[in-house]
DNA sequence: ACCTGAACACCGTTCAAGT
DNA sequence: ACCTGAACACCGTTCAAGT
């Protein structure tokens, strides 16, 4: 399962070691040089700190998006936002851990203003722009939130949260009738559903 | 600045001093039992762990938004839904370094139950509500981001942020001319505009 | 430039023992 | 029930010294 240490150590390859430990909840810089067969203090010669590692990450993450969608893909722009939001939330939900970075280091990085910038393509209006960052953003840090390491397929996600559902139908009940809806609330239907209604009304 | 140790310690005590710790981005174990008067070990006849401290933080902050105006308040649904959502993020805001930890606790505790009740109480599509509810907690999520403790005044931030706003115009021309709009981003009318976009569509 | 060894200044949590 | 003292098993970061 896990492989030995990095046979030649650099920037690529740190990141690459600091994604599957954070994946795993155990992103130490201890760990990290541990796993790369180096010593903690060896790490500093290629990041200034432990911060500026999940940062990287987190718009290298980004980057696996893939943004043709958005800027070449075939459609009106709702549809072209749609199939980017889509896979945006695939290729985040890969690796639920590092989404709050993501949230963090949102509009810092060079990945981030490219998809800034694409964005304004298909949707020139920023306040408009920004009321979808927000909810692709937002659904996606809910979701990640209450997903472990490694993510279950998403019908069990969604089978675990009706499972796991249980409130007073007396105090709550209009939240018990909606069980149902509510354990899909992660599910790809509620996500394409309400961007779909967000995109109609800008 | 600095209250002394408190007289009595008790359940209440304890996270009124947890979130002065949060809120200046200092709190350990350590540091909150020494604010107490106490030994770190103390602190668990009080909580199980540190989670603990801040899973309840969280709760008790989300209970002080005024969730009359969700649902005794005047006008029709959509509009004390954005009065709540004005409260909730004004509340929140005061604690940004809290904001992460009401994402991920987000419906799990009492109080965030209660407000979900409310919610579709005014809104009674589940879909559309859990809409509303991500577009409301993604935009607070990206504000409180970026915001230090203590919060500057909003109409600062926005100034902050126009200033430090810099971008290659030749290679990001719409957003170097939506250089305005993207630093009022976290102004109160972007998130008043975007939800009642939102809401007309649900 | 890259790395080690060792240290510094911390963490959260546990637990026997006291009151 | 509440608390101390002390320990255990960790952290991130720095830095002189080596290559």
């Amino acid at each position: 399962m896990k492989r030995g240490p990095q046979r030649s150590v650099n920037t690529e390859t740190v990141l690459d070691a600091a994604l599957e430990l954070l994946d795993a909840g155990a992103l130490t810089m201890r760990a990290l040089a541990a796993r790369l067969g180096l010593t903690p203090g060896a790490l500093y010669t290629y990041f200034p700190d432990r911060a500026a590692i999940v940062t990287a990450l987190a718009d290298r993450l980004l980057g696996q998006a893939n943004l043709d969608l958005l800027e070449h893909g075939g459609g009106s722009p709702a549809e072209r936002i749609v199939a980017f939001a889509l896979n945006l939330r695939e290729v985040l939900m890969r690796h639920p851990a590092a989404v709050p970075a993501i949230l963090g280091a949102a509009f810092n990085g060079p990945v981030a203003l490219r998809v800034g910038e694409s964005l304004l393509g298909a949707l020139p209006d920023p306040r408009a722009a920004y009321t979808v960052m927000v909810y692709v953003l937002g659904s996606i840090a809910l979701e990640a939130a209450e997903t472990g390491s490694p993510v279950a397929p998403e019908a069990e996600r969604i089978a675990a949260r009706r499972a796991a559902f249980a409130v007073d139908p007396a105090a709550f009940p209009r939240t018990h009738a909606a069980a149902d809806a509510i354990a899909a609330y992660v599910s790809t239907e509620q996500f394409r559903w309400g961007l779909e209604r967000v995109l109609s009304a800008l």
